[in-house]
DNA sequence: ATCGTATGATTGTCGGACAAACCGGCAACT
DNA sequence: AGTTGCCGGTTTGTCCGACAATCATACGAT
């Protein structure tokens, strides 16, 4: 081999603008816990005296952390805050995601029914008395929601939320919120379309719930395996095109 | 009842910043399809006109979009572009939440548990003969990684994604993917660790890639239960505490 | 004890400024 | 022909200084 083979090649070299560079020693601090939950950050001529550059750059950091839920400001009060991120806005970013990247209906109802029937399996055996009540509570909302589309909606998509929380696993409840975001919008047509829906989704939620309350796990994830099929059933009798793509909100 | 009854309540007033509506106006463009993928924003001088604001506002609303993946920078180009939000910028987000959640290993590895199995269930119904080829190249360089600890890790988080792949929803896909970045530290002591870590692993790939092979849809997904199941022994050989909460990166 | 006010701190937004980097084209050179 | 050097226009990254509006706090008035 002569020294030619090979050809001379760099790694490209990575330029940081120094709003980010902010960005990541703040975000760094928060997440190693050295800022902990709660506290506030100092002002913004302060962090721009601190790190030697100016306060509108400084501004463009706090941005970006902002928008990744880890820092935000307490309502009445001026000054940053560190935070957890919340689970909804979380959710929204992901949902923006999935919808750019033209995600269809089908993919949605796919991962429905993978996750959510192991999640009410999971409920059945670690809900307290407490998840119980909220759970029914939601039922009983939807059922009583015979007019209101929006509340209908909002309901349903609560009931799977409260059967999430019951799971006391963290991970799953953030991971199926995306999914109820993106199921919404196309719930609130098939509701409207299809007269029976309303009745289907009652009887099952109820069926769920009696089933969480008797700990029954089989009983908790064959009813929620029904009751996302309702919902394919349903988009079918609404003739809404499962191939089509999933909007935002 | 008196008229006094009911106490008087107002809806808060929210007080949205500029640069957030900003923010919110170009987002809302991009996500509607009215600004097409890869196209190039306006400068933002350009930007400040349209909007009647400074460009130190613009500036901060492009931060903002920035962080949630909906424009950046081409590389070699000043002018920001829409983008589609990658996969692992979007994950990284989500992990970041999770870390702040106080996520522990055991909720985590029940997330893998109950996402899994469907998904390698799903690619044997779906993988292509390239989907294959990608699974097997990533098992392969595993096994062939028996000295250093990083590049294992990185292969083994990669089995999973090739495997998510071939499932050919990208709802599953972008779920995994959190999971398998807070995986990742845990495994790379695991690995380190367990002695036996490394042929287990490699053997449990090799049958869930004969299966998928074979569309074996019942031997993918039992397979991969069981290569889920080992990493939990793996933990508790290597005596990592399961309640112990995730690191970022 | 509640309310009104004065004072200081902090943010949101603005205007202007400048160096550095990038683009396109054109001239010069090998 | 292909490479190199240079030029002018554009755009970003960063800085500086400024000001009104809002919030925290203390203090005094009712």
């Amino acid at each position: 081999m002569s020294v030619e083979d090979a050809p001379v090649r760099f790694d490209q070299i990575l330029m940081e603008p120094a709003y980010r560079k902010v960005a990541a020693a703040i975000g760094e601090r928060i997440l190693s816990r050295s800022l902990r939950e709660g506290e506030r950050l100092p002002p913004e001529t302060e962090l721009a005296r601190q790190f030697g550059v100016n306060r509108s750059t400084v501004r463009e950091a706090l941005r970006e952390l902002e928008s990744g839920g880890l820092v935000k400001r307490r309502p009445g009060s001026k000054l940053m805050s560190v935070s957890r991120p919340q689970h909804d806005a979380i959710a929204e970013g992901v949902s923006r995601a999935l919808v750019m990247h033209d995600v269809t209906f089908l993919e949605v109802w796919e991962a429905l029914t993978i996750i959510e029937p192991p999640i009410a399996e999971a409920a059945a055996r670690t809900r307290t008395a407490e998840d119980l009540a909220g759970i029914t509570a939601a039922a009983e909302r939807f059922a009583a929601q015979n007019a209101a589309t929006e509340r209908a909606v909002h309901y349903a998509a609560e009931f799977f939320r409260s059967v999430g929380r019951a799971t006391h696993n963290q991970v799953l409840g953030l991971a199926q919120e995306p999914l109820l975001q993106l199921l919404e919008p196309s719930l609130r047509v098939m509701i409207d379309k299809v007269p029976q829906a309303r009745s289907r989704i009652a009887t099952a939620q109820k069926r769920i719930a009696e089933a969480l309350q008797a700990r029954d796990v089989d009983g908790a994830r064959s009813w929620m395996t029904k009751h996302i099929r309702d919902f394919r059933k349903g988009y079918e009798i609404a003739k809404i095109d499962l191939e089509l793509r999933v909007t935002a909100d």
